[in-house]
RNA sequence: GCCGACAUAGCUCAGCGGUAGAGCAGCUGUUUCGUAAACAGCAGGUCCUCGGUUCAAAUCCGAGUGUCGGCUCCA
């Protein structure tokens, strides 16, 4: 902890992460793995206590197919358990139907699920008996918690049921004949106790469910899920692509990169209209700005380094530090502020390898990021100002955000009333907003206060977006920034670091698989299809096309292919395009149009509209960003 | 980075020691068609890379790279 703790103090300037990936410097992570968490699995609800007694199935059935296995732990989680163990080869796919299959048999068997509770010394002579070592860690962890309390050792619960007995703190259902349907899903590493310096074990999820409905509805989703990923859809839609030479960097197609720029033009117009104002700085910086931010010191593995004649420079893996350098290139006024200068800068960061996946985690990513330069007394209302734009950009998606205010964390910086007046005036705001939030206690940055935004797609999937970080000691001491005062005195400005989509590819990522693909109008790569039916209809496709364009519909095709109509509404379907516009002789004549609108179910009777009509209305429907 | 799996045509996949296959997409030709697949032909591959075993490797072994599922990390 102490270690993580330092990293964080000196990352200086660099506290905006933006969003890009995820999450927050902890600094008081629970520790994972204690030896309390180990024993009590998170068995509370009583569906809970089912998954956590399928886990004990699963192990029984492990240890019967592999004996002399060792198990570590095995909780319930969200949607099913899982169970860590370290056998002595990998498990296959095929491994798992065996497992299932022994797992039925102890259900069919309706083994009674029996507590017993034995002195501290036995217990751990039957665990050790047995060669479960890491129960046996997991036991002399908890008395050596009762020796620093002063307390007596404790007892030691175990469960059995049928052969199988495990140190568990339970509950349990009655009798595994209770278990509902379930279903093993994967194999996949973990270390023991989350620590890499710890042996990798095996670890097999699974689900299981009540009734064999919620299985399938829980199979479904995944399944779902699958069909929505953005790395599938990415391809099949012709957005982006990944090559082996730009590992962690996605390669922008012409389709994909019409999204992101519908995205980014949707938030400089935003910003436009709030006061901002828009700077570029090099991506490539010297050593010495990053000495100066901390980042040299303690994040040069994460940084990409160069060597320019014998000096180390570095891509920037944040924008920061550089946007300072322009706030201090003049002196600056009390009336100058806010100040609000906006980056679209390219950043870098050199994940790990093992991490990298599809655009919502890379190494080559864009942020809409801004850093607002306020005098103390304007923080409030530039919260609310960015409370309104966060509630208004999430609305052009149909994304309700939710908001998670992180308060100052025990190794905070600075003065902790400096700290309370700031929270107080965020809490306000956040109060005032009508946002959800929630707060959580000590979840800031170390030197400052921040609002994580997080987003529920279509599916019910929760994604962190971005943060907002109100910076009164880092960015304005760090980098000595000042204004001048009414007074003619000078006076440190706060520092606002802002971003509402956080990283434009994992943005897109999100929305990808929000929509499914299927993208409103405003944001569609390609708007509409115009299909004539026969060769001689094309020239007139042309022309609506043309008066499409003019009307403010900048992707239309025509497919002018020789393929049949149906056909082209078939292959129109599939690149999920949202208006259909088909031309036949009635239409051409008439100078109107068939619209087949994406969604629309075969009983809703079919619109044929005038060219000038569907102009007028498309653009419309795009120009107000409305989701169709 | 760690554990495991995977890598064959643009895509989805089959082949798993004996000179590389399908469907879709592509190209060419025919077809000009009324709301989710017209017909025919052609072309397309250092079977991820490097090394090894073997008379012979897409296939077996090793290393590397990338991807996927997790773990750890995420300024």
């Amino acid at each position: 902890m102490a270690d993580k703790a330092a990293d964080n103090m000196a990352v200086a300037a660099g506290g905006d992460d933006n969003g890009h990936g995820g999450e927050d410097e902890v600094l008081e992570a629970p520790v994972r793995g204690s030896a309390d968490e180990l024993l009590d699995a998170g068995a509370h609800a009583p569906i809970d206590a089912m998954r956590h007694s399928t886990a004990h199935v699963m192990a029984e059935a492990v240890l019967d197919l592999f004996p002399g296995a060792k198990l570590g732990i095995g909780p319930a989680v969200e949607n099913g358990f899982y169970y860590d163990f370290d056998l002595s080869r990998p498990l296959t796919p095929d491994d798992l139907a065996l497992i299932e299959a022994r797992m039925a048999e102890s259900v069919r068997a309706d083994h009674p699920f029996v507590r017993r509770e034995v002195g501290f010394d036995e217990g751990r002579k039957l665990e050790a008996e047995a060669g479960q070592a890491f129960k046996v860690e997991i036991l002399d962890d908890l008395a050596k918690k009762a020796v620093e309390a002063g307390g007596p050792m404790p007892p030691v619960t175990f469960y059995e049921h049928g052969p199988f007995r495990d140190l568990c703190k339970g509950p349990h259902v009655e009798s595994t004949g209770r278990i509902g349907p379930f279903r093993l899903l994967s194999v996949a590493g973990a270390y023991w106790r989350g620590d890499e310096k710890r042996p990798m074990l095996q670890r097999i999820y699974g689900t299981v469910w009540e009734t064999q409905e919620q299985l399938d509805q829980y199979l479904w989703r995944r399944e779902e899920a699958k069909k929505r990923d953005h790395r599938k859809l990415g391809r099949e839609l012709d957005l982006f692509s990944f090559h082996d030479v730009a590992p962690g960097a996605a390669f922008w197609h012409p389709k994909g990169w019409r999204v992101y720029q519908t995205l980014r033009n949707a938030m400089r117009e935003l910003q436009d209209r709030r006061g901002y104002e828009e700077i570029y700085t090099p991506p490539l910086v010297h050593q010495k700005l990053w000495e100066r931010s901390g980042h040299w010191e303690h994040y040069r593995d994460g940084m990409y380094l160069v060597d320019v004649e014998d000096q180390w420079f570095s891509l920037k893996p944040m924008n920061c530090p550089e946007s300072s350098f322009i706030y201090r290139s003049k002196l600056r006024s009390y009336r100058d502020l806010p100040l609000r200068l906006s980056e679209y800068g390219v950043l870098h960061r050199n994940e790990l390898s093992g991490v990298l996946s599809g655009l919502t985690r890379v190494r080559h990513f864009v942020t809409d990021d801004a850093h607002i330069y306020v005098r103390p007394d304007q923080i409030a209302a530039e919260i609310e100002g960015l409370m309104g734009e966060i509630r208004e950009s999430y609305s052009w998606f149909g994304l309700t955000p939710t908001l998670t205010f992180g308060t100052r964390p025990d190794k905070a910086l600075g003065d902790p009333a400096t700290w309370e007046e700031t929270e107080a005036l965020m809490r306000g705001e956040l109060e005032r907003s009508g946002l959800a939030y929630r707060e959580k206690p000590k979840d800031g940055a170390f030197y400052a206060p921040k609002i994580d935004i997080q987003v529920t797609d279509a599916l019910g999937r929760e994604w962190q977006t971005a943060t907002i970080q109100v910076d009164r000691l880092m960015l304005p001491e760090r980098f000595d920034l000042s204004y001048i005062d009414e007074a003619g005195t000078q006076q440190r400005p706060v520092a606002i670091h802002r971003a509402i989509y956080g990283s434009l590819e994992r943005f897109i990522g999100i929305l990808v698989e929000h929509f499914g693909g299927a993208f409103p109008l405003w944001l569609a790569p390609v708007q509409a299809v115009v299909i004539p039916i026969a060769d001689r209809h094309v020239p007139a496709a042309q022309e609506l096309a043309a008066e499409l364009r003019a009307g403010g519909v900048r992707f239309v095709e025509v497919d002018d292919s020789d393929n049949r109509m149906q056909n082209k509404i078939r292959l129109a379907q599939g690149q999920k395009v949202p208006y259909m516009l088909i031309l036949g002789d009635r239409e051409v004549e008439a100078r109107s149009a068939a619209v087949r609108k994406r969604g629309a179910g075969k009983d809703v009777p079919q619109e044929i509209l005038p060219w000038a009509e569907l102009a007028a209305r498309l653009g419309e429907e795009i120009r107000e960003r409305r989701l169709g």
